[in-house]
DNA sequence: TATTGTTATACTCTATAACTATA
DNA sequence: TATAGTTATAGAGTATAACAATA
């Protein structure tokens, strides 16, 4: 990685959208452009934890996903809606983890058509370690005060909403 | 893809985290599980406009960085450290950009090892016609209150200056 | 005819290592 | 010896299209 720099490169293109006139676009785009850096600052975080169980932050998502249902199986389908990816997705993280021994394909028992996936002994065994892991090195402290995160929770929970992330009766995830 | 989820699956998971005793990490899993989410949402929003100019927000975020420059051009290694990117990742935005027309490579003038990457007319063209747009259609109104946009650009800007993305004197942010 | 899932293909960005050329 | 950049290679996620099997 390159050297630190020594001024906020989002602070600084924000002078420039003003300078251009866009003053209606420039806290937007500020704030939009901050969103992004943050996430991939928490995502180099993150899959430097997970890298230890030989996970990607996609493949941990699911595995946890599996571990939260009573019975510890999801058809594919369903694992993609819940996760907000691409079935494709789904199909490329379940090879990787069944080749991985923590999760394992079975077929419906009424539904020919679906593929279920069942975590394994082995999965949950990872799967706990790693939330473990992450909850002390990342979760638990992320870098913002508990007021803050309250704030995220529930700004971004009202974007998500507006969004059409999904169609929630009022609860508000925040606080 | 898939239908619409019927519950956040955010909310959910926090509550998973609260039941199996996770207390302190929840508020942090939910936060930046939701940051991770916004910024697929807000990226794919950006993407779906700049697809009409042929551009990723990768070369987006390097033609503006080039456009906002007095000579219009900048070595390899210095947008690397702007954009905060890895140097194959210029180099392989650079080649798309230049088979493309809208940058075109140079030497220096007095360091034979640095290679410097100018904005073209046609570059500096684009990249005014989507940035337009890229206001209009997202920035503008991206979802936030004026408010929250302040917030968010606070609260995130200091989250970054802690990740040490960069060493800035005390400036702020937002507002 | 519609749905589920896989496969093939392709295109991102990212990262490491090896290499050239220059300072 | 250190720096700048490229190349090769590999891995990740994402997406479309074609296809098989089943409902």
């Amino acid at each position: 990685m390159p050297e630190p720099l020594t001024t906020d490169p989002i602070a600084e293109a924000r002078r420039q959208w003003e300078e251009h006139g866009w003053h209606d676009a420039a806290g937007g785009m500020a704030a939009v452009t901050a969103i992004m850096r943050t996430q991939q600052i928490l995502l180099s975080r993150i899959e430097g934890v997970l890298k230890h169980f030989g996970l990607t932050f996609a493949r941990y998502e699911l595995l946890t996903l599996l571990s939260f249902t009573r019975s510890g199986a999801l058809p594919m389908a369903k694992a993609s809606a819940r996760l907000q990816v691409h079935p494709t997705s789904v199909t490329n993280a379940v090879d990787r983890l069944e080749r991985a021994g923590l999760v394992r394909r079975m077929g419906h028992p009424t539904d020919g058509r679906t593929t279920l996936v069942e975590i394994t002994a082995e999965g949950r065994q990872t799967v706990l370690s790693a939330t473990t892991e992450l909850n002390a090195a990342v979760f638990t402290d992320p870098g913002f005060t508990p007021n803050e995160l309250d704030e995220l929770n529930t700004m971004l929970g009202r974007y998500r909403r507006g969004a059409g992330d999904f169609i929630d009766h009022e609860a508000t995830p925040g606080a």
